[in-house]
DNA sequence: ATCGGTCAAGGGGCA
DNA sequence: TGCCCCTTGACCGAT
């Protein structure tokens, strides 16, 4: 079991997800850009590796523009050497590594464009995956998309436009449930069709949850990984802010929920993402709340970290 | 130097 | 149909 969070460490001070308005683009704007996010990418890896944290997300800002018509810059050859570095620090750490693309990266849209975006989109996270050499356990996590008024037909047309992805896609592509629209089961049901794996949530399935879901949902779920080629499975892990609205995640981690989640998966392997504000405060607090768990010290000796 | 409206992109829910 | 929400930070123009 690895613990992680995602994109931006709080603590360091830089960003590995500076971006720019597209009104001021240029190409020197993005090659500094690009430089900034890598060298502070870097930096948090390092971090992370001195923190005993395993597990990260980068972020879908790393290359900005990246798949828009205005970027027409070779930013895969211009910076191969540092993507090859980075993997190679990844891959050397048993570092594992997920990408989050936005809520406009939908394949299963009514609208063909608007799939075409999600095409270039999704191959631009392949791309960068591909560039640090990571292999498939690296991973593109994406919600199944709309419902636009009927929700079998809109599955049925996921399941087609899966199929004619390419296959860098294809090999790194998970399939989330939302909070509102896709369920587990709903996962599940496409996971049946094709072979997609299933990352659970836990907050989603709080707030989504079908109450025919019986028998072991957490064994079918974690099934959906194929430990050869998909690495353990992946769980994203948040909570609710105590007197917040529906949806809004907490400042820092309750690690007695926390406690209550490992309690609860506990026959299970797999590597779960942190979804808190604090991010890296997060990750360590959770990490040393779990130290005991035979899944998170198993896999910190294999590391030869200092514990 | 500080403030805050707005940012590439979509979809759902509501008035 | 039009406006707000989603998550969220931070860019950058206005002052």
């Amino acid at each position: 079991m690895r613990i992680g969070y995602p994109c931006i460490n709080r603590t360091i001070g830089c960003n590995a997800n500076k971006t720019f308005r597209l009104k001021s683009y240029s190409e020197d704007r993005l090659k500094k850009t690009i430089k900034n996010n890598l060298d502070c990418l870097e930096r948090i890896l390092t971090f992370n590796r001195e923190n005993n944290i395993f597990f990260f997300r980068i972020t879908s800002d790393l290359v900005p523009f990246a798949s828009h018509p205005i970027n027409r810059f070779n930013w895969k050859k211009h910076f191969k050497e540092k993507f090859v570095k980075i993997g190679e620090y990844i891959a050397k750490n048993r570092m594992r590594i997920s990408m989050h693309p936005d809520q406009f990266t939908l394949i299963n849209s009514v609208r063909t464009d608007i799939f075409e975006r999600a095409r270039k989109e999704l191959q631009y996270h392949a791309d960068i995956l591909n560039l640090m050499n990571l292999d498939t356990s690296a991973k593109i996590q994406i919600h199944v998309g709309g419902v636009y008024g009927d929700k079998r037909r809109s599955i049925r047309r996921f399941l087609s436009r899966f199929k004619k992805l390419d296959s860098s896609i294809k090999n790194r592509l998970v399939i989330e449930n939302d909070d509102r629209l896709y369920s587990l089961n709903d996962c599940l049901e496409i996971n049946a069709e094709v072979e997609i794996p299933v990352l659970f949530d836990y907050f989603h399935n709080k707030l989504n949850f079908e109450i025919q879901m019986r028998g072991n949902y957490l064994e079918n779920t974690f099934k959906t990984w194929n430990s050869k080629t998909d690495g353990l499975p992946m769980a994203d892990y948040s909570s609710q802010e105590v007197n917040g609205m529906r949806q809004k995640h907490s400042e820092t981690i309750n690690v007695k929920d926390f406690c209550i989640f490992l309690e609860e998966t506990k026959p299970f392997d797999l590597d779960i993402m942190l979804e808190i504000k604090d991010k890296e405060k997060s990750a360590i607090k959770a990490l040393n709340s779990a130290i005991k768990d035979v899944r998170v010290f198993s896999f910190l000796q294999t590391t030869s970290s200092g514990i």
